[in-house]
DNA sequence: AGCACGCCGACT
DNA sequence: GTCGGCGTGCTC
């Protein structure tokens, strides 16, 4: 008998696949059950070996789920690439990649469905004798003409109709495979009416079309209000009338219904829609369509990226400076640079659209590896909301809120308008900061503020790990009121509460509007003005019009400025401007009003007066003078563990085994939350110009960090280019 | 991750 | 005398 060794991806968390003999070859992507010590797991085949050094050990494939592979060509390389990118086991990116129902093993060609046809003598009848049940008659017209599937012929009679037809024999029921209608979409195809694009958009629209047919990555930077999407729909009608498909990601909080709309409106196709509350059968079936091709357009929020299409034509990531892209958990990985590689491997065109592009996209646009196209022309009717920085050094203050900020919110309250305070909740390293005269506590040696560690009362700066202990004078002033500048807004809504008691408020962030609805429903009760006074965090920045709040309170902007997150200005900036963007209309223009303790802060001032762009460009320029990303590579080892010090020790001695003379180790020091859930966690981050040697040494290394004693008492995990510090 | 094997406390 | 606690070791 010969014998064939064939590598498999086991869903476990090694970093390995696992050879197993079998008596035939299996083409990469097929599925297999497989023994794996003593219970039998679902593998997927991704290589055949021809020699291997020792088989003694080896056995044999248990069953072979699928006649051809799961995983076409471009999902098994961007598997692949997935897994020695990110450095994560291949059996879980199988996972990652798989829907749900194909990793447990349900068949891979969709179940057969029931159909009717017409019997012999349903073919003889004339449908007109039974012309006192006219339901019944012209259903067996229908079926006389050409068989159909029960789903069908349900969208127009009842089953009543079906089952008489069934009992008078002139129809019979049958099971057969749903017939691949590749393409069928395209004979529905038709563009709806379409607005005339001006002159900006005209030249994106043209030069992503110049490049139909080739990987070619745009960033496609256009203001609030500047139609991107509008160009998204121009640049894909050509795509789609040539019969490919498009791939579209959104945001987790851009996939509304009316996106989702405008596209149907536009083309007549139906649109797949992909997000996490949809059903396991309703991904698998979205998963076969797109990869049989009887769907044009796909849009779905990150996990959409592993979509197979049959004929792709252009992808699209809309806010691609959005942070959901990024997973956070498991494998770590970033749709929006999934994206690049996967447009590169199908040679296609991608779209990066956003009002406040990353640094690392801006980056690339600015170097010319990316095509830039900028929209700034705002459409009519939509007016830029003025942004001024409000100093509250030695102010006092409420809550929070400083007198000249509660001013203005009186003001526009009585106007009958309504206020929008946002509130920067997400945990940014809190900086020390001087309330007297704003000097932040900076490590002398990287010019960074440190970051305030609450538990062990100390300071340490996140860029070079240094520590010292809490200091009680202000160094430049003397004076003794030092606060933390990130925190101590919780007080906030209640304090509003009582400032404002005449005015209705609702808090908007992702707790409050759990539930399907829920957001769409508090949206529609803000904009019937059933609430003066909006408070909110980063949700508010995503996606929706607020015509009727002309303020907008931007309460700490300092804990962004001085944050060991070296992110995030970045952040701040671009919620500023998302945030901007929302707020009023034509006839009723909003202010903005950011509190801060540096309003003499460059990149704020840069910010204020000249906007993101502007912004964006200056950051880059820090990043580079810092040799911060994107102009270095970050690598974040984490490990967390219910006694701290096992944590601690894990790290210390990966650190020693990863001493390498271009590779820079931070730390280990402590996560930004310091414990979580009972766990103490702690980080490592490794540095490097180039890129290449920073993976090449962390793939040789892993194996040598995983044996280490410790390793498997902490939970650990391997963070490539990470964007959170938390 | 699972699931084994393996050596020490409170129970029928 | 056993049932079972979870420490550590392996999985082609």
């Amino acid at each position: 008998m010969t014998s064939v060794y064939i590598d498999v991806a086991v869903p476990v968390p090694l970093r390995q696949t696992f050879t197993y003999t079998h008596d035939s070859p299996l083409p990469a992507g097929v599925r297999v059950s497989v023994p794996f010590g003593n219970r039998k797991l679902i593998g997927v085949v991704v290589g055949m070996l021809t020699e291997v050094a020792d088989t003694s050990r080896l056995k044999a494939v248990a069953a072979v789920l699928d006649e051809q592979p799961v995983l076409d060509a471009t999902q098994l390389s961007l598997s692949r690439w997935l897994w020695q990118y990110y450095h994560h086991a291949p059996g879980e990116v199988m996972h990652t990649v798989l829907p749900v129902k194909l990793r447990k093993g349900d068949s891979a060609t969709p179940a057969p469905q029931t159909w009717y046809r017409v019997t012999a003598t349903g073919a003889a009848t004339a449908a007109d004798t039974l012309s006192r049940a006219p339901r019944q008659a012209a259903c067996l017209q229908m079926l006389q003409a050409e068989p159909a599937s029960q789903a069908s012929i349900k969208a127009q009679f009842s089953m009543a109709v079906i089952k008489a037809l069934s009992e008078r024999a002139l129809i019979e029921a049958y099971e057969a495979a749903a017939p691949v209608n590749d393409n069928a979409w395209l004979s529905q195809f038709k563009v709806g009416e379409k607005p005339r694009p001006d002159s900006q958009q005209a030249v994106a629209i043209a030069a992503i079309h110049q490049q139909a047919g080739k990987f070619a990555p745009f960033l496609l930077e256009g203001v609030t209000g500047s139609g991107k999407t509008e160009v998204y729909l121009q640049a894909i009608e050509d795509v789609l009338a040539a019969g490919q498909q498009v791939l579209i990601l959104v945001p987790e909080i851009g996939l509304t219904p009316q996106t989702v709309a405008r596209f149907t409106r536009r083309f007549g196709i139906e649109v797949a829609v992909l997000h996490s509350q949809i059903t396991d059968a309703a991904r698998l079936q979205v998963w076969h369509q797109a990869r049989h091709g009887e769907i044009g357009i796909v849009i779905g929020t990150r996990s959409a990226i592993f979509t197979p299409l049959k004929r792709p034509g252009m992808i699209i990531v809309d806010e691609e400076h959005d942070e959901s892209f990024k997973q956070q958990d498991g494998l770590r990985y970033h749709a929006r640079d999934l994206a690049v590689m996967r447009a590169s491997t199908e040679h296609i065109p991608l779209v990066l659209g956003s009002a406040t592009p990353s640094l690392e996209t801006l980056n690339n646009a600015l170097s010319q590896r990316y095509q830039h196209l900028q929209l700034t022309q705002r459409a009519a009717g939509a007016v830029a909301t003025m942004q001024h920085l409000l100093d509250v050094r030695d102010q006092p203050m409420r809550f929070g809120l400083a007198e000249g900020t509660l001013t203005l919110m009186r003001q526009h309250l009585s106007q009958g308008n309504q206020v929008l305070v946002f509130v920067n909740r997400r945990g940014y390293a809190p900086a020390l900061l001087c309330h007297h005269c704003g000097h932040t506590e900076t490590c002398r040696r990287c010019e960074r503020p440190y970051t305030v560690h609450c538990a062990q009362q100390r300071l340490q700066c996140h860029h070079c790990g240094a520590t010292r202990p809490m200091p009680t004078r202000c160094e430049q002033c003397a004076s003794t009121e030092l606060v933390t500048a990130g925190i101590g807004t919780e007080q906030l809504e209640q304090g509003l509460a009582q400032l404002f008691p005449a005015s209705a408020q609702v808090r908007i962030d992702s707790d409050s509007i759990r539930g399907k609805d829920k957001l769409q429903t508090i949206l529609d009760d803000i904009n019937k003005q059933a609430f003066q006074l909006l408070i909110g965090t980063q949700i508010l920045s995503k996606g929706h019009h607020f015509p009727h709040v002309t303020l907008v309170v931007v309460v700490d902007c300092d804990g962004a400025l001085f944050s060991g997150d070296y992110r995030a200005p970045e952040k701040l900036a671009q919620l500023v401007t998302q945030l901007a963007g929302r707020a009023g209309r034509a006839s009723k223009p909003g202010e903005m009003w950011l509190q801060t303790h540096n309003p003499q802060h460059p990149l704020l001032q840069d910010l204020v007066n000249n906007g993101y762009a502007h912004f964006a460009r200056h950051a880059l320029l820090e990043r580079k003078m810092a040799q911060l990303p994107p102009f270095c590579a970050q690598v974040i080892i984490r490990a967390e563990a219910m006694e701290g010090d096992v944590a601690w020790r894990f790290l210390t001695d990966s650190q020693q085994r990863l001493a390498h003379q271009h590779v820079t180790l931070i730390g280990p020091m402590p996560s930004l939350i310091e414990k979580r859930q009972g766990r103490f966690r702690f980080m490592l981050v490794l540095q490097s110009s180039r890129r290449k040697v920073l993976h090449e040494h962390l793939r040789l290394s892993l194996p040598v960090i995983t044996a280490l004693p410790d390793a498997a008492k902490v939970r650990w995990s391997v963070d490539v280019d990470p964007t959170d510090f938390s």
